[in-house]
DNA sequence: CTGATGCTTAAGCAATCACTTTATCATTCC
DNA sequence: GGAATGATAAAGTGATTGCTTAAGCATCAG
């Protein structure tokens, strides 16, 4: 059909959690420490270390360490492909939508007594 | 910060599943019925059954039951609502980087010669 | 060297998830 | 009425999730 890579799964996934999204939001403002993107959250550095895990496989998020901080950034290409899947599903059905109101149109004009109640 | 409706925990949370993904696609083509959106999938209908029931509270689904058959279509509503979380990221994180622009242009302007660091 | 800081690993645990099978219920067809 | 059809409800199960605590490692300041 449309789209069925894994990656999106991970994506999806990455974004379902309010802390992840928190930190997503977080990145949009700029780079960060693990320790900067932890201060706000009411858990524990390793918890927000799996996060930080997660949000990197779906590829949503990059670091990298110097010294002994790592400094994490937004990668906006998969959300950027993330947004095409959406922005392709309602497409899709707007798509449909057309061709229906077509089909009524033709409708109206063959046989233009008939009750097609919406356009 | 930008949102934390609990919704788009629902509405992200939906969209992980690969089976949830088929099932959306399906439906931007048209309504369907329960059994024909089960068709395709390699499971049992109750397992499909619990699939919908996500997607309902999600809002990224809505169904009404006619007779002995329950026929489902997609809410491009939320679908929209969803696609504007993850463009407003991307604008935030893009107006950051014109910021960042702007700061390197004055600074390239005022100070020709001098080391960048931190205004 | 010594201690503080920043991150990382590992193990454990309760809750949730994605199914399954089995058993119903309600509607339509003959 | 009785069988077929479409949709549900309920209970069970193994895997995954989102944390925790405790311990360990590497880097930097004094």
């Amino acid at each position: 059909m449309l789209n069925q890579k894994p990656s999106l799964d991970l994506t999806f996934q990455a974004l379902a959690d309010p802390t992840r999204r928190a930190m997503v939001e977080r990145l949009t403002l700029g780079p960060a420490s693990v320790s900067e993107l932890a201060q706000p959250l009411p858990m524990s550095l390793p918890a927000v270390m799996q996060h930080l895990a997660i949000l990197e496989q779906s590829g949503l998020v990059r670091s990298q360490k110097i010294g002994r901080v790592r400094t994490c950034q937004l990668d906006v290409q998969v959300l950027r492909a993330t947004e095409q899947f959406l922005s392709q599903c309602r497409f899709a059905w707007n798509h449909r939508m057309d061709r229906l109101g077509a089909f009524f149109e033709v409708a109206r004009v063959e046989r233009p007594h008939a009750g097609t109640d919406g356009r």
